[in-house]
DNA sequence: CAAAATTAAATTGCGTACAATTCAATCATA
DNA sequence: TATGATTGAATTGTACGCAATTTAATTTTG
């Protein structure tokens, strides 16, 4: 009953609802985020600084999956803002060392209901959760694999 | 040994690993869509208007989950490339009809090998493939549900 | 040690995404 | 049936996201 064409659906395609569901979820964030006034990229961004108070712009890269040219601007605004330091490392200029500053540690009280409150807003159990969280990462993970 | 930071730990996040999975899949097209001069955008909603061969801005947009904002500056890039055509619904003038040219037609044999080379890339069993495909699709509609 | 290669950020340019607004067409209803 | 509400696209403005290039610092190697 199927033609050759099916495998061209959209309904037939994995990146789709991967595509679709992640975007869906960042939009959820905006009402959370909105009241502090950090975008979604900005948000996990901030989460990596609260973990390790210092880190390489290329640390940070790696951990986020984004370039300098994504987070060059995402990190003067958070700069702007008084959340982060800029700075180069003394021991290789070409580094530049993102830290946190006493404001950027207290958005992290703030921030603290966020997680919950999202939570909520994806209706899936605990166990399907877990299902999710796990093949998620080990389809990023074999994308890591055949790297250069 | 966690403390009450935890919970705002990027780890711990469903959201990332939805987000960062995205746009590495998305990145993965790059090589067999520059070919065929398509973006990723510009690929799916060719997706759906092989599907229809006619359809609304307005379905299309539901179908992709992307806003006229988004729509209608893909759409023109592609009337410009030749694959669609752009007119007013004569019932309705405020609907604009995208239709299936000859060239786009042609284009759907061009993009046929596409999805098995992706699917290559995705490194998981068929059984994680669908478990994953049927979580995600779970997540959306839960979205869908509540949306006045 | 000097030239070549590599590395980390920044910059540039293009294409999304989406909120918010505008505008025109159609619908609802008083 | 006039008019207020709704609807569908387009527009505007902001913020990514990434490829490609540039620049400066460091490392490798001849």
């Amino acid at each position: 009953m199927g033609d050759k064409y099916d495998r061209l659906k959209i309904c037939n395609q994995l990146c789709f609802p991967l595509y679709a569901c992640s975007k869906e979820i960042v939009k959820r964030y905006k009402p959370y985020l909105d009241p502090i006034d950090l975008t979604y990229t900005q948000y996990i961004t901030m989460m990596v600084v609260w973990e390790e108070k210092e880190i390489t712009v290329k640390a940070l890269g790696d951990k986020l999956f984004l370039d300098s040219g994504t987070l060059t601007p995402v990190l003067k605004k958070l700069e702007q803002k008084g959340y982060v330091k800029r700075s180069r490392s003394k021991d290789d200029e070409r580094n530049l060392i993102i830290t946190l500053t006493k404001e950027g540690e207290d958005l992290r009280e703030e921030a603290l209901s966020i997680p919950g409150k999202m939570g909520k807003c994806v209706n899936i159990s605990p166990e399907e959760n877990k299902t999710l969280y796990e093949l998620l990462y080990k389809v990023l993970g074999s994308f890591e694999e055949d790297e250069d």
